[in-house]
DNA sequence: AACTCACGCAACCGCAGATGC
DNA sequence: CGCATCTGCGGTTGCGTGAGT
């Protein structure tokens, strides 16, 4: 049931937020809308980095073995101090990716098999862009590992075949329901003036991130691929939502 | 051999949610 | 309860490399 990830990250389990996920609203997801459309109030937030000097780019064998050595001591956690009690002058987001991405002992390198791209396909249509909920099903694999294998290669063959990679669905335009189609990231930042000028159109035009989400908060519910198909469960979700947007 | 281009992947960035105080 | 900080996630960037000319 749990993945190598969850074995790996004692402190870390997905499923414990469930009972919070449950409680929570719908106006959560509206807030998001309001978030997400508003760019221009965008937040401003320190930077994760505030310590002038920090090496970035790519790792060196003594950091690797710093940090290897580090975690291996102490455990995973405590990122934002790990730097500098490891002596990297690394950023603590850098060192947790580097190990979460690289590092990590239960990682599985070299090409995916078929069975693998297989898993991902089906998994990315119950789940879309949520590739640490992908990765999490599969054991050894990186989220970003998984990201970049399917936006190089697997996105690719699925267009050739004649897929659609985001709906999974024909390219023929046999689908006509666009209700439940997620928009292309490309046009995410022009939908975000589409929302400011046409409310109405607003559901219309979410970005796949607030879409994601909204797919998190419901993961406990979609368990299986029929969720996929079930165009009134999508419908019932744009109308909550519309009705506590409008 | 030199240059350009495309591709793949590691790493970064900015945000949201969780957690601590 | 509210604010600050930490952590995790998804999107994006940019560098290294190999193929093509």
């Amino acid at each position: 049931m749990f993945s190598s990830k969850d074995q790996v990250l004692p402190s870390y389990d997905p499923t414990q937020n469930h009972n919070t996920l449950i409680s929570l609203s719908l106006s959560l997801s509206l807030t998001s809308v309001i978030t997400i459309t508003n760019q221009d109030s965008r937040m401003v937030r320190t930077p994760c980095c505030r310590a002038e000097g920090l090496k970035k780019g790519a790792w060196t064998q003594e950091e690797d073995h710093k940090l290897i050595a580090y975690v291996q001591l102490h455990g995973e956690g405590g990122w934002r101090t790990l730097p500098d009690k490891a002596g990297l002058r690394r950023c603590g987001k850098s060192c947790r990716l580097r190990w979460a991405n690289y590092l990590r002992p239960d990682i599985k390198r070299g090409e995916f098999s078929e069975e693998e791209e297989d898993s991902i396909i089906r998994l990315h249509a119950i789940h879309g862009n949520k590739w640490s909920a992908i990765a999490r099903r599969l054991p050894g694999r990186t989220d970003n590992e998984i990201k970049n294998h399917w936006n190089t290669h697997i996105k690719k063959r699925l267009v050739k075949k004649g897929i659609d990679p985001l709906t999974h669905k024909s390219l023929n335009g046999k689908s006509s329901d666009h209700t439940e189609t997620p928009p292309d990231k490309s046009s995410v930042h022009q939908d975000d003036d589409d929302q400011k000028s046409n409310k109405n159109n607003a559901l219309g035009s979410l970005s796949a991130r607030f879409l994601n989400r909204v797919a998190n908060r419901f993961d406990f519910l979609m368990l299986d691929e029929s969720c996929l198909e079930n165009t009134s469960f999508m419908r019932e979700l744009t109308r909550i939502l519309q009705e506590d947007y409008v």
